[in-house]
DNA sequence: CTCCATCCATACACCACTGTATGGATGAGG
DNA sequence: CCTCATCCATACAGTGGTGTATGGATGGAG
């Protein structure tokens, strides 16, 4: 051992996200990064081989971040399924997670290589969507089309830019979550 | 008159629209682009005050691309709402359109001009896919969830990766739009 | 043929960032 | 108090873009 790690890999990998999810991976720059952390990039080239190096990092840890860390807090709170559904989609898409998913997204449709990750997550969570909708719904087709059509609601709200005359944005999301688990 | 303008205005907006689709907004630079048409920077600058000018065109463009002629079509092409609600859906989304219009979703998170135009878009085509549920579908609340969760399956189909197993993800897709059509 | 608006090439100064090399600081273990 | 692994600052060369200035080409109108 030495002096204790004074700005160690975990404070530049998120700062990393924080940056990723503000504007996308070509924001995720080492210098302004270095001067955000108020360093200079010295110790980073440590760290790190390269830019690349970290960014395939960053996306380990939100993997990890996003499916077995979720799934395990939801199921420790209990509830029917119902509940289970809602606070699973609160959960994976909460105010620090759902930036950095967002951002995945639409760089998944550029690098191949991070939207097999994304796959790989999506597939975990689709399969919990599935085991849930599952209980209440016994049509196995109708499930999927269940799952999917709440997925793309959580996922697709976020891009979504409409207004809806009376009606809060809030307020449609309800009645269509009811649909969905009716 | 003088000289058949040789790469005219609407040539450097067109090329702009294809990086914008291909790597998103930080990829639409002047320097590639001229690359791409074979001829150098010089005449960019003739055509534009810089850079942000010609995102602004190519979002003009892209504004009256996605909304008028789209509506246009499915109401000369006919048929009844089931219908024009799935055509509406494969014209607006097609091969040309779609990159582009993603690309803008996710611009449109990071920089509120663009949020604003995405909004009047998004804004006309769910009254026209409100117009065209309400003929089958009476209680408004429902219709605005239906119409809703059609925008967000069209879009969030895109931004998920996700598989479904035995199915195909056009057999989850019929099966989904099957239930809101229901 | 000449003129002139239109469009393009070239060269320049500038900026932001990358990755490397090198020489310190810093502080716990011995 | 010395040592050594750990971390950081600084300087450098290189890359790829921006916007400006300037001097041509080009080809239809007159």
């Amino acid at each position: 051992m030495a002096a204790p790690t004074r700005t160690p890999r975990s404070t530049w990998i998120e700062a990393g996200l924080r940056a990723l999810a503000a504007g996308g991976p070509g924001a995720v720059r080492v210098e302004p990064l270095a001067k955000a952390l108020g360093v200079t990039r010295g110790g980073f080239y440590w760290h790190f081989k390269d830019r690349g190096a970290l960014l395939e990092e960053m996306l380990d840890s939100w993997e990890r971040m996003s499916t077995d860390e979720v799934i395990e807090r939801v199921e420790t709170e209990g509830g029917d399924a119902r509940d289970k559904v809602r606070r699973a989609g609160a959960l994976t898409f909460s105010d620090t997670l759902l930036p950095i998913d967002l951002a995945v997204r639409d760089w998944a449709r550029r690098d191949p290589a991070v939207a097999q990750r994304l796959r790989r997550v999506d597939n975990r969570r689709m399969e919990y969507a599935r085991s849930l909708f599952s209980t209440f719904c016994k049509d196995q087709d109708e499930v999927e089309a269940r799952s999917m059509l709440a997925f793309s609601l959580a996922v697709g709200k976020h891009f979504l830019a409409a207004d809806h005359g009376p009606r809060s944005r809030a307020d449609v999301l309800d009645a269509a979550t009811r649909l969905l688990l009716a």
